[in-house]
RNA sequence: GCGGAAGUAGCUCAUUUGGUAGAGCAUCAGCCUUCCAAGCUGAGGGUGGCCGGUUCGAGCCCGGUCUUCCGCUCCA
């Protein structure tokens, strides 16, 4: 646009404000591509050191806002690994062992066994049409055993499906995706779309990524690195609530990696092949589901409006079409510089997932509720939180590209001070006059208790800026009054307001300013 | 997976038709000593994503490949 507006800077645009956000990740150290030296590896990224203490933070905060906060909730850090048997329990072999073709017309994606089934179905319908008109035909006198069984028609129909059947059923078992093709292929099966027979290679799609456990290649031995963590805390029930003593309700809390093949992984850290959970699963009586499912929407909700992030950035989506094993789900949602997207879901899951357990494992999962004198398998409600996608959340939000009033430029990212990397920076005023000593000085009692940086290179204002875009919330300034009377000054991220304070009393006040306290403080559940 | 675009220093980007690879910021060392970036001097840093082809000569043209971004598709 050659017309564009010279006055004013034109509103930068979503895209590059997130362009701008993956830039500040990687120029700061919070964010890097996976193995970027060879170019990357798809959808993977790597947390660099000032990345990996924000991470830690933010898990640290759900950390003790579940358990810490709540008598009846216990954390436990199950294994990756896990015994094969746990996927088929919960439906992750099954649902997404599917083989899948393409139509390159269409652009149209189909399960390719789908297809074949379906062409079968056809021809079984052909059969179903012949025995039709032949008992209008022959009125009273029809014999359709007879007919089905001597009918040439009939019979080479019937030869036909079977044939596919069984060529499908081998093909199957042999996973050989290549004969699967060469089925649809020959039966010249077209897309209901373009109707062409421009068809792609089958592909088996995984989601689950595998690998081998032990040194012999049987397929026993072939582990899944796992999708989600809940089925840890699933398999743990009984462990848990037996060596807790614990009593309905209650729940178990987990934080870990999981690890999911996605077909289209995208959009930075929001949808990564390796990323971290933040799970709870919360044991209650059936029958109670929907009372807790309400409770776990809103103390969730609470929890992400203690990080004074503004409420018109969250919403509640309910799910319409619910999973299998739900009776009631809903999403909790961020407005991401992509358009609002799934932070976490909160799910009732009934007893789906401890009852199939229970018959793959022969175990009884259940409780024994002494009120009514009898056990039951417990309903469960699920909270799942993304780490990395709290974590992009709470970047791309504090992200901010100020321009200040004498019009220079300041990149602050302004996250909640209990969260940020670094909560405190000590500089000297000047490299000289014994202010770095001093400086020293007050480094060494802070360390002990907070992430501080030290920093000397540069003139003070240029020292501001660079704590302002990694997020540190304060910086103490030491100059020439501090050796007089043993006073510095704290200057604030937010409105770079400065207040001198005594040396003294530096670190009750540090820890009042950067402590988790007054954040889980108004969690009251 | 399909279509489109891109890949040059840590970051943002230049390099008019093919002819020795640059800037700003950042980093480091020194000077200056100053409470809100951009003072001075100097330094380091690039096999132009990778592989191959055309050419006397390729960052630029061609092919392949990898990665990223946008749209579609998929997302138990």
């Amino acid at each position: 646009m050659t017309t564009a507006n010279t006055e004013k800077p034109a509103q930068i645009s979503r895209e590059e404000l997130f362009k701008n956000i993956i830039s500040h990740s990687k120029e700061y150290g919070f964010v890097f591509p996976s193995s970027e030296i060879y170019d990357g590896l798809s959808a993977v990224y790597d947390y660099g050191q000032l990345g990996v203490e924000l991470k830690k933070n933010i898990r640290e905060y759900w950390w003790k806002a579940m358990t810490q906060l709540h008598e009846n909730i216990v954390g436990i850090d199950a294994a990756i690994f896990m015994h094969p048997t746990t996927w088929k329990a919960s439906g992750h072999v099954d649902a997404f062992s599917d083989p899948l073709i393409d139509n390159k017309d269409s652009k149209k994606r189909y399960r390719a066994d789908v297809l074949i089934e379906e062409h079968v179905a056809k021809i079984e319908g052909k059969i179903d049409k012949e025995v039709e008109k032949a008992a209008k035909r022959f009125g009273a006198t029809f014999d359709e055993k007879m007919y089905r069984t001597t009918n040439p028609r009939v019979l080479e129909y019937q030869k036909k499906a079977e044939e596919i059947n069984a060529r499908f059923k081998s093909a199957l078992e042999k996973n050989d995706l290549a004969e699967v093709q060469q089925i649809i292929v020959d039966c010249e099966i077209v897309c209901p779309v373009s109707g062409s027979r421009n068809w792609t290679d089958v592909r088996q799609f995984n989601l689950m990524f595998s690998t081998q456990m032990g040194s012999v290649s049987e397929e026993a031995g072939t582990i899944y690195l796992r999708p989600e963590t809940a089925q840890g805390i699933f398999v743990n029930f009984l462990n848990v609530q037996k060596t807790g003593r614990m009593k309905i309700p209650f729940g178990i809390a987990q934080t870990g990696k999981a690890f999911r093949n996605e077909i289209v992984a995208r959009q930075f850290i929001f949808r990564m092949r390796e990323f971290e959970q933040m799970e709870m699963q919360y044991f209650v009586k059936p029958g109670e589901e929907m009372k807790w499912y309400e409770f776990w929407k809103q103390a969730r909700m609470k929890w992400h409006n203690s990080l004074g992030i503004a409420q018109d950035k969250y919403r509640f989506h309910d799910h319409i079409k619910l999973a299998h094993y739900a009776n009631a789900a809903c999403d909790i949602e961020f407005e991401f510089p992509f358009g609002f997207k799934e932070l976490e879901g909160i799910h009732s899951r009934t007893d789906f997932d401890l009852k199939n357990h229970e018959q793959f494992s022969g175990k009884k999962l259940q409780y024994f509720d002494p009120e009514t004198n009898s056990s039951y398998v417990p309903y469960v409600i699920e909270t799942s939180i993304g780490l990395d996608r709290m974590f992009l959340a709470l970047l791309s939000n504090s992200y901010k590209s100020e321009t200040l009033e004498d019009g220079t430029i300041r990149d602050v990212l302004n996250l909640p001070a209990f969260l940020a990397p670094v909560k405190v920076a000590v500089l000297p005023l000047v490299k000289k006059d014994g202010l770095p000593e001093k400086a020293r000085e007050i480094m060494d009692v802070l360390k002990f208790d907070h992430l501080c940086q030290y920093d000397e290179k540069d003139s003070i204002g240029k020292r501001y800026r660079r704590q302002d875009a990694i997020g540190t919330p304060f910086c103490i300034t030491i100059d020439h009054q501090s050796l007089e009377d043993s006073t510095v000054t704290i200057r604030h991220r937010d409105d770079m307001r400065q207040e001198r304070v005594s040396i003294e009393k530096l670190p009750a006040i540090v820890e009042d300013k950067v402590s988790m306290k007054k954040a889980l403080k108004t969690l009251t559940y």
